[in-house]
DNA sequence: AACTTACTTTAGAAAGC
DNA sequence: GCTTTAAAAAGTAAGTT
């Protein structure tokens, strides 16, 4: 259960859903729907439940450093919050809220299980569509596309390995399409994602690819060495993590191929090339 | 401080004019063989010159819009000289065009490489997807331009409307990831 | 492997779907 | 939102030779 303090409202962290009575006293027109129906829904299983509130993305939105559970914000949490804060709760004043609502919770719980995310990814990516939904950057775009981006910016924030290809395979969404919904949540919530850390993508790289964990370590050690200096801007981490684990693979003598690589990566051989040759050249291997 | 001034150079410059009074794209698609003007796909028809080497896309209702000039002035030069060739070609206009500058594409080199990742961190605006693009994606407000800034310390300046608008930007961040430490000079 | 060509991002206008 | 125009940056991709 998330608390905003600003405006007094409450809301589910999971499906979004407004309890506050403050939002109900505003009139019809301002509730997604009542607690009732919030609640048949719960018990339906579709949206959410009532007892997750207190998992992950529990936040008390205020001039606070913690979270529910005593943990503190991550910085880029601090800087949203700060900013939600002095939103205009009011701006969308939408009747269609509460389809819109439906729809995009049933499907970010259909996403769940087919990328295999926690519960607090989901908290999260709810928690980031509703924004989206408040401050109005719904209306004339595709729901899907824009739960995709949400979650997407979920993933990313909790740092769990998940592509944008993962998500637009599962989603049925062109890769382009959530990575342009993505920019706009980012641009138009003042969000701060970390970077992706190719250290992030080794261990995905690897298990795809059946390679040692003996490799992987290694693959790690040159990543570090190769350390963000001056061969990673501009990069894509895959491709770096990739040319990591080939060259990791070789010095290993782990009998895999580039194209074994570039396969589990998702990227091509000439860019594992290209990489191998700034590695290479920097690690003076 | 190793102060390298950075070496700008207008790359595209985009104008909107009107000529206040509809033209008949047809005629002009007689008149003139090698233009565009494919009414199913867009409503413009695109005309273009060798010099200034320019696409000026014509509508029907007289609004014009041209791109690839290399300066404003290129660009303003460019739309006269559309305007006059349709006369000279027979296409009966009436008034002078009124010209606009609407965007201003620049490229840049600024004397070292940067620190993307840091600049994401620090540059308020910025967003950094390696994944995605290769260039910080920097929104500057004063002048109110869009950058897109590469390790290599090469950048791409889009969104003025003047060529001192370009400027000015490219020195703001240049003064900016200075004062931040972001920049990396060396051979 | 190299070459070529092409697509990703940014801004902005035009008229219409 | 899309369609069309032009142009740069650097990375990645795909098709040929």
């Amino acid at each position: 259960m998330v608390t905003d303090n600003s405006s007094g409202e409450m809301f589910c962290g999971n499906c979004g859903f407004v309890v506050s009575e403050r939002i109900e006293e505003l009139g019809p027109e301002w509730r997604a729907f009542s607690k009732e129906e919030h609640e048949d829904r719960s018990r339906a299983g579709i949206p959410t439940s009532l007892a997750m509130h207190d998992m992950g993305l529990a936040t008390i939105i205020g001039p606070v450093d913690k979270d529910a559970s005593g943990k503190p914000l991550s910085a880029s949490m601090k800087s949203t919050i700060e900013r939600l804060r002095t939103w205009d709760s009011r701006s969308q004043v939408h009747e269609p809220v509460d389809r819109n609502f439906r729809q995009a919770f049933s499907e970010l719980d259909r996403l769940k299980d087919k990328l295999a995310v926690g519960d607090a990814v989901i908290e999260k990516a709810a928690y980031v569509y509703r924004k989206a939904l408040e401050k109005g950057l719904v209306r004339g775009r595709s729901i899907s596309a824009l739960v995709a981006a949400a979650l997407y910016a979920a993933c990313r924030d909790t740092e769990t390995p998940r592509t944008l290809k993962d998500i637009a395979n599962a989603s049925n969404i062109k890769k382009k399409d959530v990575a342009r919904c993505y920019r706009l949540l980012i641009r138009e919530l003042d969000l701060k994602m970390p970077v992706v850390d190719p250290v992030k993508c080794v261990a995905r790289i690897a298990s795809k690819a059946g390679l040692s964990e003996k490799t992987k370590r290694k693959a790690l050690e040159i990543l570090k060495k190769a350390e963000e200096g001056k061969i990673s801007a501009g990069k894509d981490p895959m491709g770096l993590a990739a040319a990591a684990l080939y060259v990791a693979c070789v010095m290993n003598g782990e009998n895999k191929t580039q194209k074994d690589v570039a396969e589990a990566a998702g990227v091509t051989e000439v860019t594992i090339r290209n990489r191998y040759k700034g590695l290479k050249t920097h690690l003076r291997l | 401080m190793p102060q390298t001034k950075p070496i700008v150079s207008i790359e595209n410059v985009v104008a909107s004019a009107t000529v206040n009074q509809t033209v008949n794209l047809n005629l002009i698609t007689q008149i003139f063989p090698d233009v565009e003007y494919h009414p199913d796909q867009f409503p413009g028809l695109v005309f273009r010159l060798r010099s200034p080497k320019t696409a000026t896309l014509i509508f029907s209702s007289g609004k014009m819009v041209c791109t690839g000039a290399k300066s404003e002035k290129m660009a303003i030069q460019a739309v006269k000289n559309v305007v006059l060739k349709l006369k000279k070609g027979g296409i009966p206009l009436e008034h002078e065009p009124q010209i606009e500058i609407q965007n201003i594409v620049a490229s840049a080199s600024l004397g070292g490489k940067i620190h993307l990742e840091l600049a994401a961190r620090v540059l308020p605006r910025s967003m950094y997807e390696p994944e995605q693009f290769p260039g910080l994606i920097h929104r500057m407000l004063d002048p109110k331009t869009v950058i897109l800034l590469f390790a290599s310390g090469k950048l791409v300046c889009t969104g003025a409307k003047k060529e001192s608008e370009v400027y000015r930007a490219v020195g703001n961040l240049h003064t900016l990831l200075e004062e931040k430490n972001l920049m990396i000079y060396e051979g």
